[in-house]
DNA sequence: GTCTATAGCCGGATAGAC
DNA sequence: GTCTATCCGGCTATAGAC
């Protein structure tokens, strides 16, 4: 991806066996302070000092892991990227219909409880005409989804589900589950709630299920619920420190 | 609304008659451009000289019409509240829940088509945390909401639509068109295409609105097509150069 | 009312001690 | 590998000529 091509790192599996897992918690550290700082004020209004602060380090220190503000800007949208992506091996993993994209909507709302700012980092960027990650959705994304549409089209085709344009169906999904992350704030303010827990969670994520199943043509109600454990984030060395 | 309370100006209808139009069109100018910058970089990205390069204008005679770079940001944001706050009239003046529903989804469609920009600043202040603009969303959005519900809570108990949470229609309903405008780079990518033109908005409008109709049990096929001219917009003083 | 020139601040990046 | 002190560029805002 052309996000993290310059991030061919100098790092051998032979070099460091402790010094590198030390490397590797601070990064992840400064990472995860990044994300937070990137996703309430944006790339430009997010400032060095700010994320040194909540990574409870010096500011210095940062530069000394990423090389300058933009590296660890593409850092923390390498990692969001990975886990956005893992999220689709639901899909078409299941035979039928509503299942699977019961399964795959149950993820991304789960996805958006557990992962809001980085939902709201990458959002940032779309919104921003994605500088950084454009021939990741040029390239990766673009078959990612087109090989997804493949398998729903085939259910339409055989009459499995109403008809529709899998392209589309993917952008309401999306659009509709990631807003429970990035447009956190108006929801509160609409349902008058200080913040979204478990509860507006489980409404909201029952709501969505039901308009996509619906909207889908798939009204039968298997209503396979799935574990609602928060599902590990793995945060690998891809694109840290270029 | 909270967002423009302190922009209560000293403009009166009896000075300037003829200069005041003057002011008008060039604030006006101002704010067009203003928006595009907003839009593309975020309150923190955007710098004034280069809001005052896209109005054709030397920088400083922005802050002659606006106090500041936040009032500029104010104003922007006041137009497009006014704005967003005209297309939800469309709901609840319709007795029938197709109907209605479909006028509104295709009314925000519109609004994506034609004004992306407006729809980009408003998402990146509330994925910023509404900092400008969350007292308006707490009073009038909710307010508005709330009543508007009501409409659909009514439509449901005379089970004339599949029953569900209206406030979370709206939030699908809002994410679902929105998207189209502040998502444009990814969708735009994913559909291989430079940029999303009459045929694709009027594709994703169908695809939507039967998604969305579906979605609430309203089958049916009334399909009342509106008009697809663009809304005029009026840019009113409010909330200008404080 | 318009615009040139500049003040003053803020923030990213680094030099160099430890 | 860590951190203090500082540099330098860029941006908002304004003073003041026209």
């Amino acid at each position: 991806m052309p996000a993290t091509a310059s991030s061919a790192r100098s790092e051998r599996p032979e070099a460091a066996p402790k010094k590198g897992g030390i490397r590797r918690a601070k990064e992840a550290q400064i990472l995860r302070a990044a994300e937070r700082v990137f996703a309430r004020t944006g790339f430009a209004g997010a400032r060095m000092a700010d994320i040194a602060a909540a990574a409870r380090l010096p500011k210095p220190n940062l530069h000394y892991y990423f090389r300058s503000k933009r590296a660890l800007y593409r850092a923390v949208l390498a990692n969001i990227l990975e886990l956005w992506l893992a999220e689709t091996d639901i899909i078409a993993a299941d035979a039928d219909p509503a299942a699977a994209l019961g399964h795959y909507v149950r993820a991304k709302m789960r996805f958006s409880r557990f992962y809001p700012d980085a939902s709201r980092v990458f959002a940032n960027e779309i919104i921003h005409g994605a500088p950084e990650i454009g021939g990741f959705l040029r390239q990766e994304l673009k078959a990612l989804v087109e090989r997804k549409s493949a398998a729903i089209s085939a259910w339409v085709a055989e009459r499995r589900m109403a008809p529709l344009d899998p392209r589309h169906l993917f952008f309401a999904i999306w659009a509709m589950t990631q807003t429970y992350a990035d447009f956190a704030t108006q929801i509160e303010a609409v349902l008058g709630v200080p913040a979204l827990g478990e509860d507006e969670f489980a409404a909201a994520t029952e709501e969505v299920v039901r308009l996509v199943l619906r909207g889908c043509g798939l009204d039968g109600a298997p209503k396979s619920r799935v574990s609602a454990a928060r599902p590990s984030r793995r945060r690998p060395p891809v694109g840290s420190s270029g």
